[in-house]
DNA sequence: GGGTGATTTCCGGTCAGCGGGACACCGGCA
DNA sequence: TGCCGGTGTCCCGCTGACCGGAAATCACCC
């Protein structure tokens, strides 16, 4: 991938190379993973800094700056979404005392919004901001179950990656699963990730009924599902509330 | 203000039209609001929009993107502190069931980097990236009272805003307010926004021992301080260990 | 001490960006 | 139905902001 011509462009690759993996670099490092000239570089980066949009930490190496994050939190995602969500996650996580996550859908990719662990939680598999495809996912499956109909095509379409051996592989099983998700009105990936655990998700609505977010509990093998369906049934739909959806036959259109 | 001639400085100016009561815009909305001929800005929201820096909604408004959103999160604040301090706010939110705040500082100002409010919450003050000054708020006196000696001197040499009677307001008040905090440990902000509220505050410490943000709780009026206090600082500490901090003598640099 | 790598500064050529203006679109109003 | 103010999109010739090679400076570590 050639570097942009445009400024903006420049910046936003520069901005790339931070990843949750790569939370900090040095300005040789922007400048080598960018694929950008050094002294062009610099120049982009300082000017980030006097935006806030870079900061120096005591090492000399750079991160994203604060401004960036309040800029953030100010998206929609963020800003209704994961607010009126998190006393109910909150709630769902007190009694299940396993990982609770909140995601969206963005194309093809799951990215999670919120995610409540307890403090010694084992597996960190995702944070705040991560992504993972649609079909290995409690979520996902939910998210891609009520997308537009071009979106699932072209899911279906894709090459399915295989964590394990339990993922969904074939096209014809991702299309029976969603059919059962829409049906059931809540999507289980069992071990479609890690081999020793199972996610039971459900759907949050948004106030024209359309499927906005998607919650989960990520469990040990072990656990019974009737321990926790309920639960998260109910927190979706606790949060679908919250955000305006109501019961019953839509609102008639003038 | 006049406008930047540079693009970066452009485009910030652009992005600085989003505030948490302006979440979304038109496009003339953003030009008269940054001072951007109608043509430039559309070039710009373009761009930005191509980098999903900025979302197009249902309505047409311009939102902050979820990119931006991506990168946000890759703050330090966010990303370290936030993510290791959750379990223990939601452990003190448990406790106290009253509003529970985590905030760090930026020059002369208290940023919330995360709240945590019951469901029926009544007063909204804060959010997520709101600001307040230092002097009236709990977490503000925590960090003011042991940030760097430049940063008092001109926090203290500043007008100080009242909000209430109880606010304090002159800068003889404010230093002897600030020895007790760095005395006792803690700080309680009488009143000093609301009339019929006050919070208290504990420090959160890094690895080095330094203030690196504080924890309140916002409580009635008519709330014991001691049924609130010892587990605001014990929170505050758990935070720190957590971060890494270790009680007792530091250890010897070489 | 000198070799290596990271960072910062400089400067003349040039192309990305600028913005006035023309135009299409929409909803309200008479 | 035609008018009108507000909004969003596009075009195009001029120009100064940006580019990046090169060289100076700094910070370490063999």
């Amino acid at each position: 991938m050639p570097v942009p011509r445009s400024i903006l462009g420049r910046a936003f690759t520069l901005l790339a190379v931070f990843t949750a993996d790569r939370p900090s670099a040095t300005l040789s490092e922007l400048s080598r993973h960018s694929g950008l000239p050094l002294s062009t570089t610099h120049r982009l980066v300082r000017e980030l800094v006097a935006w806030r949009a870079l900061e120096r930490d005591a090492d000399g190496r750079f991160t994203i700056g604060l401004r960036l994050w309040e800029l953030g939190v100010l998206s929609p995602g963020a800003l209704d979404l994961r607010d009126r969500a998190l006393p109910y996650l909150e709630d769902l996580f007190e009694v299940t005392h396993h990982n609770v996550q909140l995601a969206i859908r963005d194309d093809l990719e799951v990215v999670y919004v919120e995610r409540l662990a307890a403090k010694d939680a084992v597996s960190v598999l995702t944070r705040m901001g991560s992504r993972m495809p649609l079909h290995a996912t409690g979520v996902g499956l939910v998210l891609l179950a009520h997308a537009p109909h071009d979106v699932q095509e072209r899911a279906v379409h894709t090459p399915l990656k295989r964590f394990t051996p339990h993922t969904i592989g074939t096209s014809t099983a991702l299309r029976e699963t969603l059919a059962s998700v829409r049906r059931d009105g809540y999507a289980i990936s069992d071990r479609q990730i890690e081999p020793i655990t199972y996610s039971v998700a459900a759907p949050v609505r948004g106030p024209d009924g359309d499927v906005v977010a998607a919650v989960s509990v990520v469990v040990p093998l072990e656990t019974r599902t009737d321990t926790v369906l309920p639960a998260v049934r109910a927190c979706g739909r606790a949060i679908s509330r919250s955000l305006g959806w109501r019961t019953g036959p839509p609102t008639p259109k003038p």
